[in-house]
DNA sequence: AAAGATACATAAGTTTCTTATGTATATAAG
DNA sequence: CTTATATACATAAGAAACTTATGTATCTTT
């Protein structure tokens, strides 16, 4: 059976917002940094979302309303809660079942053996 | 359960060479149309490769010695044919194998729930 | 005191795709 | 017969999503 440390990049493209959407709807409210670090807890560190991609990226979920923020002072520091609006929570639900979906089609079209 | 006609683009990025290789390792030689048309046929019209996307792709995996061609006169037209190089063939069942490797981790990582 | 972890942010550059355009032949329809 | 559709290639401009690099700042461990 095979085995990999790490996806190359381009396999990753294209599911950050779904992985994001999906442990909030799990979790109800995290912060980037926890988000990058649950990720790659759950993945055995095979999928490792970097800050550069995934700040923009909450802005841009919060931009469109999926997405709303709860700004918390731990000591001196400050950190971005994020949460799913109602809206966000159909598109969580929306975005993880396209996936899953997408996961059939491409098991079925990675699986056929025809000619050879 | 969840059914869509087409997949939103982000979702199918980083795939199309996966899906070339494997559609080459079972049919030996196709041309860049037919591979259009054989993934729309297969994935019922949920994944639809452009000519835009795929002739590129194809010229880059030629020049990196993982496709080899042979061009063919339909008539007056030209059709060009690609195959696996021997090199390509193992790319094929790596990238096969990285991708089924990544379904695993990803439908794990959106099955859990945890706090609700 | 320094190193590493926590925590945010942005900007330049790259890759990979979409959309548009171009060329040309073959076939079906009106 | 001529127009639309299908076949078959190709490239180029622009958009999107990421990587890599950089910046700031605090907290904790060594």
């Amino acid at each position: 059976m095979y085995l990999c440390l790490m996806y190359s990049s381009e396999l990753i493209k294209g599911t950050l917002k779904t992985i994001v959407l999906k442990l909030l709807s799990d979790n109800q409210k995290m912060y980037g940094y926890e988000i990058t670090q649950k990720v790659k807890e759950l993945t055995g560190d095979k999928i490792q979302i970097t800050e550069g991609a995934l700040y923009p990226s909450l802005h841009s979920l919060e931009a469109e309303g999926i997405l709303s923020t709860e700004t918390v002072n731990i000591g001196k520091r400050v950190r971005k809660y994020y949460s799913l609006t109602k809206k966000g929570k159909g598109t969580s639900h929306e975005k993880v079942s396209e996936f899953a979906d997408f996961m059939n089609t491409m098991k079925f079209l990675l699986d056929i053996r025809p000619q050879v």
